[in-house]
RNA sequence: GGGCCCGUGGUGCAGCCUGGUUAGCACGUCGGCCUGUCAAGCCGGAGGUCGCGGGUUCAAAUCCCGUCGGGCCCGCCA
């Protein structure tokens, strides 16, 4: 090693001891006699001090002549501060190293933007382009580390479990259901086409099959959608399978799993087990499938009370089978005209009509809707509500769907504006399971149910019977209409499971079905012919039939986990609602346009290169591609 | 596929709504001064076809249309 001692290492222990250290130069400060650099590698910051006395005056004018972030060796002494001197903001702000001798290993060219953390709002595609750049700031080396020790301890753990880490094919087979799937050319096959996985739920299923018994994975998951801030073509699941398992066996691990990493890789303490709750609850008090439950705020149903209200657009659409739910606000000065003109269009947004903001207390005259309320109705909604305070009920009425989004959106955006929750996102952390999910939802386009998450989760054991009797009034046609609410299949609750931490996503499994019977039950409820389940998953429906354990498993979006982790939630300006930019905790990520700037990826590739790969262009992206050709070039040098 | 928002020296922002002197500020950069700073300080300089194209106008960073790039969202993501 060129270096004796990490630069943010060095502590009082040093003092006296001649040090070697080598880093990059992250300020200077040059005071015309004496000058100081600070010296930064990835474990931290020390200042050097050149001295002309000291360190005579060719290394001086040296240190003169430095700019940022060029690459210096630097020899010297450790000492302590003089008295006044200290820098209680750093590290190692109670000494400095007196410089003997440098050398520039490599100088840098002026800097695309600073190499700080206090620069706020450097264009994100700036960033991209010079990632080396950025990763050299302490918040993303440190989210870097902290994705090392994390993805670390889960090893760990998982290995203490007994269980083995088998990585699975990158050239996967099509499937057509589920996500779009990158396709990759295959050479030695004219027009065949591997498919990059959109996880490796096939391959951890037959993994059981084969005895593995407990299989887990750190696995890149491949997709072909529109990107979000959570989302990226590609992102890192922990993935788990194991055999003769009940959720319950699932819950214990992966509590487990979240609280050991949490302590050895971010020195977190987490209670567990994890809180659960119904898909029901969620949905009616929350307004989400994922909420956050470190505020309340809790949605009300006030739908008995407001049906028969003289304000129209109350009755009239409860007599249209919707509903009215709202929350509580208290104190009537916490929103102003503007704030309540925003809630009401982030209401629409989630597609509701609009917003009904009921002021308790005084002020009855700035709603319209109190006006048309009896003080009886009034009366009513405060006592739902609790609210003995004054204060806002503000109310959704329209159909169901809209109404929990609407409502959920709302709870979100007052939360902040509340400042009901911590500003960085990782100083409370609230797990949550998700339970009772419905096995099917009703596809209105396809005219068909279809699986809530894959259709080789299993029901829930005592909704079989509701399952064969919704299969039975699919293919006989009577009893309840398809696509009704009240269908048994509808009601049918899966065996399956949903993590969530802070409001976002971050994990989702199941136990799966390993009984044949009812893995063609659950095909004949989704109305896939046994000709294309056979062709679409045939390889793994005949694996079944060779003594399939039972099994469950669950993945873990390692990606979202860590941007909560590092505080990588932002606020749009415009909703203000949150969202996580997972890009902050992937080395080199893709923007939203699903380009790398670094690279300039995605590229044309010669010609000879696709007719090698049996593909031709069709004419009009020919066309372009030759078009842009010239300008793509350039960029790229 | 659709909606909303953004684009001004190397970086971050102001100016735009209400068109009118040399487009302003901070950081960086370059030169000079300075021996204890740590966002060092002081003095001086360079650096902008206001993303691009078109239109309206006597006059466009500013208004209008288009386009490109970016961000967020809806659809999509079993």
């Amino acid at each position: 090693m060129l270096k004796s001692h990490p630069c943010g290492g060095l502590t009082g222990k040093e003092i006296g001891n001649q040090v070697v250290l080598c880093g990059w130069v992250q300020r200077k400060r040059d005071h015309g006699g004496v000058t100081f650099i600070d010296l930064r590698d990835r474990s931290g910051i020390v200042q050097v001090v050149f001295d002309p006395r000291e360190c005579g005056q060719e290394v001086a004018t040296l240190a003169r002549e430095v700019g940022s972030e060029w690459v210096l060796k630097v020899s010297g002494v450790v000492h302590r501060r003089p008295p006044g001197t200290e820098n209680p903001r750093l590290a190692t702000g109670e000494i400095e190293v007196r410089a003997q001798e440098a050398t520039v290993l490599n100088p840098a060219s002026p800097l695309p933007f600073p190499v700080r953390d206090d620069v706020k709002g450097v264009d994100e595609i700036l960033r991209l382009k010079y990632r080396y750049l950025d990763l050299r700031r302490p918040a993303m080396r440190q989210a870097l580390e902290l994705r090392h020790r994390f993805t670390k301890a889960v090893r760990d753990f998982m290995d203490q479990q007994g269980f083995w880490e088998v990585e699975t094919p990158i050239l996967w087979k099509h499937t057509p259901e589920g996500a779009r799937e990158f396709l990759v050319p295959s050479r030695l096959h004219p027009g065949r086409f591997f498919v990059l996985p959109q996880s490796p739920q096939i391959a951890k299923q037959l993994l059981m099959v084969a005895g593995v018994e407990k299989y887990f994975q750190i696995a890149r998951c491949l997709r072909d959608e529109d990107p979000r801030a959570d989302r990226q073509p590609e992102f890192t699941q922990i993935d788990v399978e194991m055999s003769f398992v009940t959720a319950d066996d699932i819950y214990e691990l992966v509590e487990g799993l979240l609280s050991y990493a949490l302590k050895v890789a971010a020195g977190r303490d987490i209670p567990t087990p994890f809180l659960k709750m119904s898909y029901q609850e969620a949905m009616t008090r929350y307004g989400s499938d994922k909420p956050d439950i470190r505020f309340g705020l809790l949605v009300e149903d006030v739908t008995d009370i407001l049906k028969e209200s003289s304000f129209r657009a109350f009755s009239d659409t409860v007599r249209e089978g919707g509903i009215i739910r709202g929350l509580f606000v208290p104190g009537l000065e916490t929103l102003g005209r503007k704030d309540l003109a925003e809630l009401t269009e982030l209401t629409k947004r989630a597609g509701a009509k609009g917003l009904a903001t009921i002021p308790i207390g005084d002020r009855q005259q700035e709603s319209l809707v109190a006006r048309f309320l009896t003080e009886k109705e009034k009366e009513a909604l405060a006592s739902r509500f609790g609210s003995e305070r004054p204060g806002w009920i503000l109310l959704v009425a329209d159909q169901a769907d809209r109404v929990e989004e609407a409502v959920g959106l709302l709870r979100l955006k007052l939360a902040r504006h509340r400042k009901l929750v911590p500003e960085r996102c990782s100083q409370e952390l609230a797990f949550l399971w998700i339970v009772d999910r419905p096995l099917l939802e009703w596809d209105a386009r396809e005219e068909r149910y279809v699986p809530l998450h894959h259709p080789f989760t299993s029901p829930f054991p005592e909704d079989i019977p509701l399952l064969e009797e919704g299969v039975r009034m699919l293919e006989t046609g009577r009893g309840e209409k398809k696509g009704s609410p009240d269908h048994p299949l509808r009601r049918v609750r899966a065996y399956a499971y949903d993590i969530v931490l802070n409001g976002y996503e971050i994990g989702g499994g199941s136990i799966r079905i390993h009984d044949r019977s009812l893995q063609e039950l659950v095909f004949r409820a989704i109305e896939l012919p046994r000709e294309e389940a056979k062709r679409k998953f045939g390889f793994l429906l005949e694996a079944f039939e060779y003594g399939a354990p039972p099994h469950g498993g669950i993945a873990l979006g390692l990606d979202r986990i860590l941007a909560v982790l590092c505080d990588a939630e932002q606020t749009d300006p415009d909703s203000g609602l949150p969202y996580l930019n997972i890009r902050e905790v992937i080395a080199f990520p893709k923007t939203s346009t699903m380009a790398d700037p670094l690279t300039g990826a995605p590229t044309p590739v010669d010609e000879k290169v696709l007719k090698e790969q049996h593909i031709t262009l069709v004419p009009e992206v020919w066309a372009k591609v030759q078009q842009e050709a010239g300008g793509i070039g350039e960029s790229n040098e």
